[in-house]
DNA sequence: TTCCAGGGGTAGA
DNA sequence: TCTACCCATGGA
């Protein structure tokens, strides 16, 4: 996934133009400080579908699948958290709405030992302060376990169009309107088949690691949002994430963090280049010389390679 | 045509 | 534990 300093690149999807949202249903508090704008865009998720960040009026837009079925929720943040959504909501919607933009935005992970830490170099404290370290996720593990494999081996702009795909032919939708979609269930991915990836979704070697990932938490042999509160030590849940078919290193890092650990560098290509760039004068540097660079952040080590400026 | 992009799985040493 | 090789996809 793409890191703030690469050029954004914002999709305009169909959807947002076409689904005007109602007036505001949903409000509550956030703590101060909370910063939508810069949650939102820290990383790259808020560019996969059924994900959309719109720069100009600040605004989270995203594709959920309610208890009353599926809507389009735009998020902003005027004081707290607003929500408009394109249909009344529930009660039961709400309280759904409230419960996974709080995973997401993660309303409720205090970094403060990590921002602390920072104020000793002031320039990743200037980046780290628009988000307060969070980093956007996705409302379940699933999710954010299918992203992160559409990740792997290839450029920002294919995960994209993966991602897009992906939504576009399974997301659930509302019956009168198959152009709303929003993230496909295991269970609809499960039951979708081979011929369907390879023809249509088109994820490379990565749809048999989907599929499988899919077909396991469809059958009941896999519980992935347990490991959301799960007490395990980093090291165990790591080895959970990876047992994952098209979960390695890289991914498990990943994850980890998506899990709110931070203990893991998650060594790609991207994080070679730039610790040979900044600490090495372009030379060629092993894991070890990376892992050395961020050792000293202790369990803040994925954080703080993350906001390293360059 | 060939290479390669924010890797993972596997065999063989 | 380390290395080499292969794995779809699609843009350059």
């Amino acid at each position: 996934m793409p890191k703030e300093r690469r050029a954004p690149s914002y999709t305009c999807a169909v959807w947002y133009d076409t689904h005007p949202v109602n007036d505001a249903l949903l409000n509550f508090a956030t703590s101060s400080g909370f910063l939508l704008s810069g949650v939102a865009t820290a990383h790259g998720w808020h560019a996969l579908a059924p994900y959309r960040w719109d720069v100009a009026t600040g605004t989270l837009h995203r594709i959920e699948d309610l208890p009353g079925g599926v809507t389009h929720l735009a998020v902003t943040q005027p004081d707290g958290i607003l929500v408009r959504a394109g249909r009344p909501l529930s009660p039961d919607d709400k309280h759904e709405v409230e419960r996974r933009l709080r995973w997401s935005l993660r309303l409720d992970e205090n970094l403060d030992a990590f921002t602390t830490l920072c104020a000793r170099e002031p320039a990743l404290s200037a980046a780290v302060l628009p988000s307060g370290g969070r980093l956007l996720r996705c409302p379940t593990l699933w999710e954010d376990t299918v992203k992160t494999i559409l990740t792997t081996n290839t450029t920002w702009a294919q995960t994209k169009a993966m991602a897009a795909r992906l939504v576009a032919t399974l997301g659930p939708h509302p019956p009168e309107d198959p152009s709303l979609r929003a993230f496909p269930p295991p269970e609809a991915v499960a039951a979708a088949g081979e011929e369907v990836f390879k023809e249509q979704i088109r994820l490379g070697y990565r749809n048999a690691s989907v599929l499988k990932i899919a077909r396991n938490v469809a059958e009941g042999k896999l519980d992935l949002e347990a490991l959301k509160d799960s007490d395990l030590p980093t090291h165990e849940l790591r080895k959970r994430l990876l047992a994952l078919p098209g979960v390695g290193p890289y991914a498990s890092a990943t994850l980890l963090m998506i899990l709110g650990r931070y203990d893991e560098l998650g060594i790609d290509t991207e994080v070679r280049s730039h610790v040979s760039r900044k600490y090495f004068n372009g030379e060629a540097v092993s894991e070890k010389d990376m892992r050395a660079v961020y050792e000293h952040w202790g369990r803040w080590r994925y954080l703080a390679y993350w906001f390293d400026p360059q």
